[in-house]
DNA sequence: GTAGAACCTCAACTTAAGTTGAGGTCAACG
DNA sequence: CGTTGACCTCAACTTAAGTTGAGGTTCTAC
């Protein structure tokens, strides 16, 4: 079969740092360092200047969504690496990937939103200064378990 | 009117940094970085020994609750700094305080969940690696409204 | 063929929110 | 009165995620 032609002027090029830095909104500099955390990598021409495979576009595309959602670059990294070695990622990969953010999103939402109840609760019944309110909610000034926050951890 | 006989031993007391940090659960260098910073107060014994009124327990739990909810210490010195000067904090300024952290909470919440839905959405379509998404999904490759994150952000 | 833009490395700086450690004082108990 | 634990200050270190700058090279366009 034939391949499709493709204009080397365009989608057949590779990209060079700026022009990665302009079409991810990323800085220069944040390029340099996710390649020394090792979240993308690239070569050099013979002038020892990066050149990037497109590719690279998505994968900092999905750096930002995962740090959007709260993820370390650590984690992330870690993420990144467990997508397949030789082939390009498929879309069941980068799923994989979505579903596992998704769900550390939403117990973060999760989390906040109990938070959220607990201030509701707190500013419904002027608590925060009313000593009776203490009884039952977790602005309380004694520590009755003992050392460190027990009530308001999710 | 007579006032309640308080007992010296336990209510009358002030706190040292010490008893502080084991009430609220924060390490006595976070009580300390925390006076630098202005966002509680003490004074010295004789002996140059932090001593705390009780109050400043229901500050440290109120620190802490904002921070759960994201807000920066510095935020939460301002929002300190608004409360009475003279008198101790009514049930109304403390819910003022919480009804503003329960709108940020909101807010964050709002932002994260709509995150979670294009991500849903991602995960639906196959995204991240299918070109045809690129037309209506904010994990395109190309920037097409100039340098920046346009499409994400809520 | 040269100017200027873009690139390179490497080290140092930034902010937030603390922690850790050294060196020294204070207090409470027996 | 001595020792042990709590406290004091101050400086330096920590982590995350980069940014900034100096000093030097390469690429591109005229």
């Amino acid at each position: 079969m034939a391949m499709k032609r493709i204009d080397p002027e365009d989608w057949g090029k590779e990209l060079t740092v700026g022009e990665v830095a302009r079409r991810s909104g990323v800085a220069v500099s944040a390029l340099h360092f996710y390649e020394t955390r090792g979240l993308i990598r690239s070569h050099r021409n013979r002038g020892n200047q990066r050149r990037y495979p497109r590719e690279v576009l998505r994968r900092v595309a999905v750096i930002k969504v995962a740090q959007r959602v709260g993820v370390p670059l650590a984690s992330i990294k870690a993420a990144l690496d467990s997508l397949p070695d030789g082939r390009s990622p498929t879309a069941a990969d980068w799923a994989r990937l979505s579903r596992i953010w998704r769900d550390e999103l939403d117990a973060r939402i999760g989390q906040l939103q109990r938070l959220r109840d607990q201030l509701d609760g707190c500013i419904g019944c002027g608590c925060l200064s009313i000593k009776a309110c203490r009884l039952r909610n977790p602005w309380d000034e004694l520590a009755e378990h003992g050392p460190g926050a027990h009530l308001l951890e999710p």
